[in-house]
DNA sequence: GTCTATAACGTGATAGAC
DNA sequence: GTCTATCACGTTATAGAC
């Protein structure tokens, strides 16, 4: 398979044999969520198989399952959003629509948060897994920029924005448009920061 | 399970027992693109079964594999978009953002155009189902509405008018997202579309 | 008692024999 | 076209090591 990201052989990051009792159970713990993780971002739910957790980990199969206590739960323990969108957010308000943008640009070439995000909607079928993902999101974006919006429609708009940006994001990491990343970024943030800015300080034009 | 949609024992709609050779076996064949369709639609790819595709088509579970080659090979060959956007593309160019939103609002309750569209994009993991997701909302959406557009930019913004869309497609039928429906959907529609109508016709002040 | 490893079960998709 | 075998999967039962 071969990954660009890191480690060519992070096995056996599983611990130190020589631990015992408890203290090695935590290194298995830990080793076991970081293969996961690392597997989930890049190739997804479906396509992880608990047996390869496992053997990235170092350890054994039925350990992942009775860490963690199913696949899924693994799933939802270990994929979650970074949240480092304070600053596109808090920034000058006339100029937020370009900032998101931009920052949801830049992010493309990190797994963490590109592989986490198209890894939580394409496992978006299981009921809890939308949850999670309806709440990630109400929490980094849309209550922070709501409490920053003014005028009328506040929830409707700040919600609207965040449409937007997860439209952005699906385009971008889950259907990967190719189109769009050679159409010059500069256009992608300028314009499409544009249409956000419609949301965030509407204008009373026609 | 029990859907609301449509016939209740849609069961045994497989063929007439006495057709022989190969009227029965298209007849088979349609059959199983029926049942695959309405299934994949509202349970998605993985939490669908063969063994379920073929009872539901009233044949063996074996011949659904000889007849499609793989499920995913099915699957690939039943979920395409259904195409019906011409109305909201094709009106008053001043009028489109409103038209598309309201568009997409509507189809909320249909399951072929709704269903179809989550169930492509939770199985977006497949290159396959990428490229084929991509053709069709290049097909069905890019190139037209770019065809309408005048100015500047062009296919950038023909593209993103269509990120915003699918943006509110998936927060209404992939993530679900309630607030946004009970949040009124006439300022859902007018907010939303002047958003996307700043990219249609964009206007010079600022 | 607590953590780990072996082996086995049930179910899924699929291939091959008839 | 139908039946049965195969193989990989998630998961569990159970026994071993400290």
């Amino acid at each position: 398979m071969g990954f660009v990201t890191d480690a060519p052989d992070a096995k056996a990051a599983a611990a130190d044999p020589a631990k015992r009792g408890r203290d090695r159970s935590a290194d298995v713990k830990q080793a076991i969520r970081d293969s996961a993780t690392q597997l989930f971002a890049t190739q997804g739910f479906a396509a992880t198989g608990v047996r390869e957790i496992a053997e990235r980990a170092g350890v054994d199969p039925a350990l992942v399952i009775r860490h963690f206590g199913s696949k899924a739960a693994l799933f939802l323990g270990t994929m979650t959003l970074p949240g480092s969108w304070s600053h596109a957010i808090e920034g000058p308000l006339d100029e937020t629509g370009e900032r998101l943008a931009a920052f949801v640009f830049d992010q493309r070439p990190r797994v963490a948060a590109s592989g986490t995000y198209a890894a939580l909607i394409r496992a978006s079928d299981s009921a809890e897994v939308r949850h999670e993902l309806r709440m990630a999101v109400h929490r980094l974006l849309v209550a922070p920029l709501r409490h920053r919006l003014e005028g009328d429609d506040r929830s409707v708009r700040a919600q609207l924005v965040v449409t937007q940006i997860t439209g952005l994001m699906s385009a971008l990491w889950v259907t990967e448009d190719a189109e769009m990343l050679i159409g010059s970024g500069d256009a992608v943030i300028r314009l499409y920061g544009a249409a956000m800015q419609q949301l965030i300080t509407p204008l009373q034009a026609r």
